[in-house]
DNA sequence: ACTTTTTCTTACCCATGGGTAATATACGCG
DNA sequence: CGCGTATATTACCCATGGGTAAGAAAAAGT
């Protein structure tokens, strides 16, 4: 996508320094909107406050956007880029089933400490447009089902104790996203230390008799 | 709206059943306001929606309250008074910590998949005039330290296992306050098993040694 | 029956904020 | 340099929806 390593002076440079000057520009908008929808609210922060926080003028936005919804779509789109990255990442790594689920929760919590992991659960769907909408819980649904998934892997090779992967997931994944909810970037913790955290805790509950074997020579 | 089971011929009776009436009117409202604002979002709802479902008009409504942020605000008084309730009890009746706590899972989980139980998670505190934020902010600490208490009291008396009171908390409440996000009425299980469900699951990673002594004869 | 109070409706006000049209400014380009 | 294209600004439109004023309708009181 990117046609990165421009040659230093190829008559297209003018060009694709501009795009780049746009897609950058675009992206300044994105982390400021964010920040203020999950400061303010979406519905109580304008986007002339958004262009305000920019030094321009709101039809600026319009260049880069065709509307306030879609500025909230994107947003999402950046936090459900990285997750997807990273389960990407996780599954080709493989392990065991309870390997990736503690690899998953630790990226996943320490993105719902950050601006744009936190938009994934902040943001009301219902604030999009019907085909942003579906794109997003599709995002949701994808996610939940990796969380099950893993679940699933982890009980069938042993690593997690037997459950109810539906249950275990949504409890896990509830877990996750109320970090979200309650994070501060101000707080004490990292989002790295929050997601390691909580990568321990929450699978301290569900491992199963293959992995307890081998850490047996480390009982609690 | 019925003047059910009026006593025949007391003086009072006229004024007492009127008052009556009138708090039946108000709390239908509540009733009205909290589904609808859980169905469309607190922004998208309108009052003239809310007064359309009770077959009256708008102006009506504001014989009841003073604006629309008082509705939301009692919604969410609605569902504080019964968690309060709910702690209550449980700090009265005593029993280990773990006990204490595995109750307050059960209750407050099957709260969250009620409406006005949803509503102190779902409904957002910028909402509120500063006053009522300030009530709302001090219910919602209170819950959590009830949470953080009862983890503490149980390390204490040896029923839960030694562990950080703080993250503990934030991650059972977090499980139990996401019920209030995915939870729709129409789903397989009723308010009392999503609560029976978390209370074990929840519980199962921090059962101390003196609970778990007593349960050794029924191992998993 | 007449008055008073409560409750509700009709008809309106108006601040807010997303979005647009017309226009000015910066910039690459031949 | 002047031409065209992005990019930005100023000035506006207008739908929405919370809130209010004035007065009808229904009870309650006497």
């Amino acid at each position: 996508m990117d046609t990165s390593s421009p040659a230093p002076d190829s008559p297209w440079l003018p060009f694709e320094s501009r795009r780049r000057a746009r897609d950058e520009k675009r992206e300044a908008v994105l982390r400021t909107a964010v920040q203020l929808f999950l400061e303010e609210g979406y519905h109580r922060a304008t986007l002339n406050d958004v262009a305000e926080r920019l030094n321009i003028t709101k039809p600026a936005l319009y260049n880069y956007f065709r509307g306030k919804d879609e500025i909230l779509y994107e947003c999402w789109a950046m936090g459900q880029e990285r997750v997807d990255e990273i389960i990407a990442a996780i599954t080709a790594a493989g392990g065991s089933g309870l390997d990736k689920l503690r690899q998953l929760i630790r990226a996943y919590g320490a993105q719902m400490a950050t601006d744009f992991g936190a938009s994934l659960v902040r943001f009301d769907v219902r604030d999009l447009s019907a085909k942003h909408r579906d794109i997003v819980l599709a995002g949701k649904k994808g996610i939940d089902r990796t969380f099950r998934n893993y679940i699933t892997e982890g009980i069938a090779d042993g690593s997690i104790a037997p459950c109810d992967p539906k249950m275990t997931a949504f409890a896990i994944a509830g877990s996750l996203n109320w970090i979200g909810h309650w994070y501060q970037r101000d707080g004490a913790l990292s989002p790295q230390a929050i997601g390691d955290e909580f990568a321990v805790r929450l699978t301290e509950g569900i491992i199963g008799p293959a992995a307890k074997r081998r850490r047996s020579k480390r009982p609690r």
